[in-house]
DNA sequence: TTGCAAATCACCGTTTTCTGGGATGCAACC
DNA sequence: GGTTGCATCCCAGAAAACGGTGATTTGCAA
């Protein structure tokens, strides 16, 4: 028996959600909360396997509680909800510590499926999630012809040793090359990155994702 | 029926897979390959559903193998499948473009459950590697407040300036103070952040989300 | 009012980076 | 068999960063 909280301001919302999930015979709502202080008051009085949350929600929104209840509660298991396909809800409420995260206008067979990969421990983002989630992380790396492949293994690994703060000198050493091959690298790396120094190199590898 | 692509450079392990997945009725393996050339070659040649993609292929890796294919074949699912629950693997191959990711010890369930999710393009992680995202996602956003609030506006301004690779001279004339000054606000900047030099700087920087 | 922290400026010697050369061996590709 | 890219090594002068120390002004808060 999976037991569950339903939070929502939308009282309506909740009654029909609490009526479709009911029909399925190992669900069972315990709880129903208006704002993120009575899902935390739920979750302390007695166990929960699944909150279901509302990210949009008067008071304390949907991402703090999520917060909030990953800390205190580690063990419920959150899915997040929404009628925003929003990356930065999604992304938000992710690292917040939620498992899943579904759109208001999925169907009910998407919910329960939700539910089912949750209560195992596993994640689960519908469909539109998905996309919106991936278009921007690909978003987030563009064009990585442009500077990437044009970087040989050894020049990645020279760029990163700098960008951790390492001499030229002591890179030298590090990778058993001598200090002026190093240099070399490191004005290989300016000239193809178009830094004016380190500290630009560093900069720009960030914004092109060579580097962390 | 689901179309499949495995791809492992272990044979036995394709082998295996392929026995565990063909006693399944609508699932059926069109193609096995042991590395990313292989698997883009098949997914050129015929309509693809799925590809299971181990990351650790020599020559052309999974993530390389899984940002050509989200590519050229967008409607190719892409599951990724390792040994290792590690961080930076599940987190380049989602940003690459995969809808979920699997250790290989988990269990028949697990992979025909991820399989089923991917398929109606939505995503799906298993349990463990849930828990490693979320525990690295919580862990990415610690102690803003160590840093972030002991620099003043002033060092905050130069930091900007130094990333963008202006010389101590020039943020001199730029904020129309003395070089020197200029000169003191990187010694405590370099103090502060505990970076040996402004590689470094720029680096711990990005890291306390300092810039950008 | 006292005290502290931020911002400003200054000096100076040492280390490191930056710049712009030149050079060789090796492997892959055409 | 030639070209091209990569990794390796060398040099030397100019520019910048680094490290330490000290000082003044200003504004805010205890």
């Amino acid at each position: 028996m999976i037991r569950l909280v339903l939070a929502d301001d939308h009282q309506m919302f909740v009654d029909g959600l609490k009526s479709l999930l009911e029909d399925e015979k190992d669900l069972v709502v315990v709880g129903e909360a208006k704002n993120g202080h009575e899902v935390l008051e739920l979750c302390d009085r007695e166990p929960i396997d699944i909150v279901i949350l509302d990210i949009n929600m008067p008071g304390m929104d949907g991402i703090q509680t999520t917060r909030e209840l990953a800390k205190r509660h580690p063990s419920v298991k959150i899915l997040g909800l929404s009628m925003y396909n929003d990356r930065d809800y999604i992304s938000d409420i992710l690292k917040a510590g939620a498992l899943g995260y579904i759109l208001k206008n999925t169907g009910k067979d998407s919910l329960l499926k939700a539910i089912y990969t949750l209560n195992e421990g596993s994640t689960y983002l519908s469909e539109e999630v998905s996309k919106t989630l991936l278009s921007s992380f690909m978003k987030a790396a563009p064009e990585q012809h442009s500077a990437e492949e044009k970087l040989s293994d050894r020049e990645r690994e020279v760029l990163e040793c700098i960008a951790s703060g390492f001499t030229t000198h002591e890179i030298g050493e590090k990778l058993f090359i001598s200090k002026n091959t190093v240099e070399t690298h490191r004005k290989n790396l300016l000239y193809k990155l178009k830094a004016r120094n380190t500290a630009e190199l560093v900069n720009k590898a960030y914004k092109q994702r060579l580097i962390q």
